[in-house]
DNA sequence: GCACCTTTGAAGAAT
DNA sequence: ATTCTTCAAAGGTGC
């Protein structure tokens, strides 16, 4: 974790290496940026009317998609830049210790008054997305009603109206597990980024509680105050129900009862739902932890508000391709952050609940159709299954949308990160478009899951996509997955400053795998034909 | 009402 | 050691 050598920068810039990359590309990144969004928007918005709209007017539609100038998405982007920039100048220990980072700009601020709808959705109509959201405290709407998790919008506004942006004092804001002293105290933050707060005591422990619940938490003032005044207060059904009422058990929590039912505790509060006994008997002591969120999980949850303002679209599986896409356009440096964000949820996550494993979860979800087997043989040669089908986020017309690669076709350009990764002045952006074809649009058994790159140590741990290459970083390596690792950007800030210098080993066998992985390009244009 | 879709990443299970 | 599976968010869609 370069940046966590801490004391040395003042930013992530801080880091000499850092800065080579970032100097070179940043500011032309940012303009190909917003000239790639709106075209992944344009793009993908054609693609979707073309996929699944074959019914709709194109030409209405895509009055619709296009990206509308709105005074509100640029001081938007402004307040964006300035928490990116703060964050930057924050990021010298690497832990946050300040503001929320940029990555959770966002109060999905449901217009004024009345943010969630009974179904606990935001009404797309109304919504109005500002920034500064708390990630997990990200209260999704029915549980959100049903934990009484509601800030006022009143608060919300207070945070945006108090300098919007404003930095939080380092103590003030922990973006996501505001521990309260006594908490911190019990759990000695691993972090160092949770700072003990005045924060009052908010949570009460549920008498059967988690070992480390996250309802036992306190959050700083104002945290407290924007979660506690989350939703409205009609919208609240009950102050309580077993938890603090401004109670706030964890985001991550959502115990199955809660999720459909509050839980155990919540028997006072059945108004909300049916007693659901069955899940009750073997459920209701475990509320349900979630998993922590990854970086991309991250990355949508601030994004997807944006994406949303910016199109019609309100499907979310249209929208995540955007973000997928998008998030492969991020620089590295962006990508950075949330892959440092999530990592310290999970390291959070993982102090706070130390016997949780995500096998716990197993099986909490309805079992998900077996969608990546092909049932034909024509499914099985590599014809891509009509459910998902290709989405052709590179029109012959559009293939390069990068400077690098006007002028060429995607064989080319490097279109990975480590392509990117390799020619730092060349923006990510432009070239992880590129390779998007492949990632989304190549499935050929379904749900490739290939090991994404993994955060080296994945948490301290053995890096689980660890390849047999010399290479210095899993991702580099290239192997039968090298289609799949097209697309992958690297955690830059997990690895070490030495190596992300570009004369580092790791710069080195960026350049090789670039190389190397120039020569699968093909495979793009051949996975992308087969829709 | 619920599963699906769609994305990436992490973790665990399976091979 | 590698590959596969599940889940995390989200909300429209379809059954």
């Amino acid at each position: 974790m370069p940046q966590l050598n801490g004391g040395g920068g003042d930013d992530l810039g801080a880091n000499d290496e850092l800065i080579s990359f970032k100097d070179e590309g940043e500011q032309e990144e940012k303009i190909s940026e917003n000239v790639s969004s709106e075209r992944d928007l344009d793009e993908v918005k054609s693609s979707l009317v073309n996929e699944s709209e074959n019914n709709s007017s194109s030409s209405d539609s895509e009055v619709n998609w296009r990206p509308r100038p709105r005074p509100e998405l640029e001081s938007y982007e402004k307040q964006r830049e300035y928490f990116a920039e703060a964050l930057r100048r924050q990021q010298d220990g690497g832990f946050f210790k300040g503001p929320p980072y940029a990555g959770y700009p966002f109060l999905m601020i449901p217009d004024i008054t009345n943010p969630y709808l009974s179904n606990g959705s935001l009404s797309p109509s109304t919504r109005t997305y500002l920034q500064m959201k708390w990630p997990l405290l990200d209260v999704p709407g029915t549980a959100a009603l049903k934990d009484s998790r509601s800030p006022t919008p009143g608060h919300l506004v207070m945070i945006v109206s108090s300098g919007i942006p404003r930095t939080p004092h380092p103590s003030e804001l922990s973006p996501y597990y505001p521990l309260s002293p006594g908490a911190v105290g019990q759990i000695p933050h691993p972090l160092g980024w949770l700072v003990p707060q005045h924060g009052q005591h908010m949570y009460s422990i549920p008498p059967g509680g988690f070992r480390h619940p996250y309802p036992a938490l306190a959050m700083n003032a104002s945290m407290s105050s924007l979660v506690s005044s989350r939703f409205s207060p009609h919208m609240v059904p009950h102050p309580s129900h077993g938890l603090h009422q401004t109670g706030i058990p964890h985001p991550a929590i959502v115990s199955p009862a809660i999720k459909q039912e509050p839980n155990g505790d919540n028997a006072s509060n059945s108004t909300h739902g049916k007693p659901s006994v069955p899940v009750k008997k073997e459920e209701e002591r475990k509320p349900h932890i979630k998993k922590p969120l990854n970086a991309f999980m991250l990355y949508m949850k601030e994004m997807r508000a944006k994406v949303v303002a910016e199109c019609t679209l309100k499907e979310s599986a249209a929208i995540n391709q955007i973000l997928g896409r998008r998030w492969h356009s991020l620089s590295r440096e962006e990508q950075a952050k949330y892959y440092e964000l999530a990592r310290k949820e999970r390291q959070l996550h993982s102090q706070l609940y130390p016997g949780w494993s995500a096998r716990d979860n197993y099986g909490k979800r309805k079992k998900r159709k077996r969608d990546n087997k092909p049932d034909s043989p024509q499914e099985s040669n590599f014809l891509p299954q009509p459910k998902k089908q290709c989405v052709p986020y590179l029109p012959s017309e559009k293939m390069c949308d990068s400077p690098t690669s006007s002028h060429g076709s995607m064989l080319d350009s490097p279109a990975t990160p480590s392509a990117a990764l390799a020619s730092p002045a060349a923006p990510a952006a432009t070239h992880s478009e590129q390779a998007q074809p492949l990632s989304l649009t190549t499935k050929p058994e379904g749900r490739t899951h290939h090991p994404h790159f993994p955060l080296p140590g994945k948490a301290s741990g053995s890096s689980s996509n660890s390849s047999s290459s010399s290479s210095s970083h899993p991702s580099i390596s290239l192997h039968s997955q090298s289609a799949a690792l097209l697309s992958r950007p690297i955690p830059f800030t997990t690895l070490p400053p030495s190596l992300l210098s570009p004369s580092s080993p790791f710069h080195q066998a960026a350049l090789h795998s670039h190389h190397a992985l120039m020569q699968t390009q093909p495979l793009s244009l051949v996975t992308k034909s087969a829709e």
